[in-house]
RNA sequence: GAGGUUGUAGCUCAGUUGGUUAGAGCAUCAGAUUGUGGUUCUGAGGGUCGCGGGUUCGACCCCCGUCAUCCUCCCCA
């Protein structure tokens, strides 16, 4: 017999930590109600061809697929063809709804823009949807990153105004701060990236510079300056772009000295005139808190950064990922999101534009393990255990059990009459705070014995008495 | 897709230059204690040493292959 496995980058959630993820979720729901988010839920498996293509040339390998059933019933002029795309399949990436027609949901984002397309007409517009699902990506697990995870989204779509980037960064930070993790939220523009590729007069190249660009925080402007030069940005072009990052000092006098820069690129002052709103709208609903702990309000942790660079092709606007800032913990972004001016067109819908952020969630686990922030009492099991000693006795406790749980007071029995000390054993190891002892003596006198199992008190009193002291 | 790490009891891990019957802690079960848990004490069960091949008189140990695992790069949450 083979010892039993699960898949590679899947897990377990053992019962205390499905009570602190639920935590998560919990906080997270709260505050997207709170700003208006209604839920969504989508199918775990999309047609293939809703995913294909949206994710970019790697994000296409990292789709699961799922194979087609019943491919051993195909009839003869059917298995031809089979046979043939089979060697399609084994011979490069290729895919094809003869042996695939279905996969595991990539993100929650392109499902979404499906789901809005497919129901443009009983949608009111803007609309704003949250969803807390699991996706799938057929990625090497390691440190942090998972084949199985949770994303939770929150998008706004059918609305272009700036009013909405600047809610979804108070919804990061008001998420963050209720879950204790220290974050830095970094904030871009896909428009200040392509006015890069202007300034090096190579506006094709843009996917080029930012991929390279990602990389200043791991392997300083020399690392990215070479690699910039691999990918054929000629001297003068990153000569332009060691100039923009090189740019010091506040949010607004970043964007100045941009603007400075890149005065002679349509593109590149509407990201900057796009980011100056956002941030100016951000300050607006800030300033209503009124606890501002300095001038800057709670804007000291978000950074304008052009090294920012979201590998999903959609963005078109405002762009931001979340990181923790505490030194201690090592862990890659914990949230990211932006604005992609035509999602829906990719299913036929245009002039839709969207706005939304994720959550990682099981990133964020890690994180708040590591900070040791999560709340000690999160455990709500169960409160009370009557103890089984059988016979006419045992029928006594089963009445009492339903009274307390009629009560509101979380019970269970011990469902066998075994031996009394492997009953208390097992009570105390689920830390179980009474135990409660109907034996002989008690029904008899029609009272109960309530044990503290914290403090080891005893007290024999009325099944009544008893449903109340455990109530309080 | 590329590189590296580690695979020994249910779990976490020891195991000497290759040498007789592979160990410990925790967990499980039984007993000291048939109505009093946490701390003790005693005993018991539990192993194709990941799998396959090779070297050797002899392999948990050395070699080759394979599978699994974790980590790094790429990319991402």
């Amino acid at each position: 017999m083979s010892k039993p496995s699960i898949p590679q980058g899947t897990r377990d959630f053992s019962p205390a930590e499905v009570r602190r993820r639920q935590y998560i979720f919990n906080t997270l729901r709260t505050i997207f109600e709170l700003y208006g988010a209604q839920p969504l839920e989508t199918p775990s498996m999309e047609n293939l061809t809703t995913l294909m293509g949206k994710y970019g040339e790697e994000g296409d390998r990292l789709i699961f697929k799922i194979l087609n059933n019943g491919l051993h019933e195909k009839k003869d002029a059917d298995k031809d063809k089979l046979n043939s795309e089979w060697n399609n399949v084994l011979s490069r990436p290729y895919s094809t709804p003869v042996v695939t027609e279905r996969a595991l949901r990539y993100d929650l984002t392109i499902p979404f823009a499906r789901y809005v397309v497919m129901h443009q007409n009983d949608i009111a517009f803007p609309f704003r949807r949250y969803q807390m699902q699991p996706v799938w990506r057929a990625d090497r697990p390691q440190k942090g990153r998972y084949r199985e995870f949770w994303q939770c989204d929150v998008d706004m779509v059918g609305s272009t105004s700036l009013i909405n980037e600047a809610e979804l960064l108070c919804i990061y930070q008001t998420a963050f701060q209720k879950l204790k993790v220290p974050v830095t939220i970094k904030v871009n523009s896909r428009k200040l990236l392509a006015a890069l590729a202007d300034l090096c007069g190579m506006p094709e190249k843009m996917i080029d510079i930012t991929v390279a660009l990602d990389k200043l925080d791991k392997i300083g402007w020399v690392g990215v300056a070479n690699e910039l030069k691999e990918r054929g940005i000629a001297e003068d072009g990153i000569w332009q772009i060691e100039k923009v990052i090189n740019v010091k000092g506040t949010n607004d006098e970043k964007l100045v000295a941009y603007a400075d820069i890149m005065q002679h690129s349509a593109v590149g002052m509407e990201g900057i005139n796009e980011l100056g709103k956002t941030l100016a709208y951000y300050r607006s609903l800030e300033f209503g808190i009124g606890d501002l702990d300095s001038d800057n309000g709670r804007e000291e942790n978000i950074v304008v950064d052009i090294s920012l660079a979201r590998g999903l092709n959609y963005y078109t606007g405002v762009i931001v990922e979340v990181v923790c800032s505490s030194e201690a913990v090592k862990m890659g972004s914990i949230g990211g999101g932006g604005r992609y001016d035509d999602l829906t067109g990719l299913f036929g819908l245009k002039g839709v534009s969207g706005v939304g952020i994720s959550f990682g969630i099981d990133r964020i686990y890690d994180v708040m393990e590591e900070l040791d922030v999560f709340p000690k009492q999160l455990v709500e099991g169960t409160k009370a255990m009557l103890v089984n000693f059988g016979g006419e006795n045992e029928t006594y406790a089963l009445q009492i059990l339903q009274q307390l749980r009629a009560a509101n007071i979380a019970a269970e029995i011990y469902p066998d009459a075994a031996k009394f000390d492997k009953q208390m054993k097992y009570a105390n190891r689920r830390g179980i705070a009474y135990v409660l002892l109907p034996g002989d003596e008690e029904r008899q006198k029609n009272m109960v014995s309530v044990k503290n199992f914290e403090t080891g008190e005893q007290k024999m009193m009325s099944v009544g008495e008893a449903v109340i002291s455990l109530q309080s």
